[in-house]
DNA sequence: CGCGCGATTGAGTAATTTCAAATCTAGTGG
DNA sequence: CCACTAGATTTGAAATTACTCAATCGCGCG
């Protein structure tokens, strides 16, 4: 499928637009092309854009000055990232983004996010509920972090994403449950 | 402060609204009060609901099977709370909201936050930007819950809400940052 | 004065991390 | 097709950290 007919079906699971008004809505966004292991956004980058998500796999991840890295994200297709706290406050970033897979994305700067809510009251509202579902997606994270075991929630991952298991690294989920590498190996033999 | 003036100048750092469209807003709010210790969403209830806190402080917490607290937010005056993925999903509630001091709130449905929001686009844009806030925070919390100690977490807090440590007791204190109450105790004394 | 609750302290235990070594795997070139 | 290498994964063992459980302390209130 190509990038306008995903970004256009993924907008119509939450509002309707017009074609027109999608047309539009779509001339803003800037198609973009990474490899495997490129960097979309470093630590101490500025942010202005974020990112839809059209084919391959990126992640949103965290690294302490003692280099231990920590993911937020896994974003498949149809998804999107960024460093949203560098994005609305105009901070440098300290949430980065790199590629898993090779990537293609579509980009959208804040300036036109901003504009087209302004312009087209449905677009406000897409956002709105694609924040809205980011935010109990974080809540829910939070709450499995706090409240569960690795164990759980690695089967809660796999549960959710039963691709990644084929082509992220374990020592990358590892860095999204919050253990190490050793752990997370130890869940699964032996015991 | 009346509730209507708090809530007036709390949209007015995101959005303009007319006179009139301020008080057809606020119409649809419903004032509460509750006593310290009182619980206003409890494991399994139904959620139609979210609330603004005028005056005192709620927390937003989930009880585990073996009945270990984990708490997400200490909500001030001017904050938001719910269980919003109950709220949003129409799912029973897993997340409890109660009173740790005596409260003053407003009550606003889901059906008329959305009712609002279609009809008037600057209250659209007010909801996602307080969504985005949240959803900042939100990640803010879970990487400082995966890459930074107890002891950072309580300094981080204590920055936040310098008033906490006056009324909550330290087991709260310890379930917010994802520690023992012993834990925390010792991070503060000998060692 | 004594009760009761929250906070602290101590001791033993369980879980996780760290560091190091061994093993496995996919891709490369001979 | 096989040997080789680099990177990823697993395993082992010691050390650290946090937890649990129990006992004690401190303080406000009846």
């Amino acid at each position: 499928m190509d990038a306008k007919e995903l970004l256009k079906q993924h907008l119509a699971k939450t509002v309707s637009l017009s074609d027109d008004e999608f047309d539009y809505f779509f001339s803003h966004f800037q198609p973009h092309a990474y490899k495997k292991g490129q960097v979309i956004i470093g630590a101490g980058d500025k942010v202005d854009c974020e990112y839809f998500v059209l084919e391959g796999c990126v992640k949103t991840f965290h690294l302490t000055d003692d280099l231990k890295m920590f993911i937020l994200q896994f974003a498949m297709p149809t998804w999107w990232a960024s460093d949203y706290n560098a994005l609305y406050s105009g901070q440098r970033a300290t949430v980065s983004v790199d590629c898993i897979t090779d990537v293609e994305l579509l980009c959208l700067t804040s300036a036109d996010r901003e504009k087209l809510c302004r312009e087209i009251h449905a677009v406000e509202h897409f956002f709105r509920w694609r924040t809205n579902k980011g935010f109990v997606a974080a809540h829910k994270r939070l709450l499995s972090l706090m409240s569960t075991d690795a164990k759980h929630r690695y089967e809660e991952l796999l549960r959710q994403y039963p691709q990644l298991y084929n082509f992220v690294p374990k020592n990358q989920i590892a860095a999204y449950l919050g253990v190490s590498r050793e752990t997370l190996s130890r869940l699964y033999h032996a015991r």
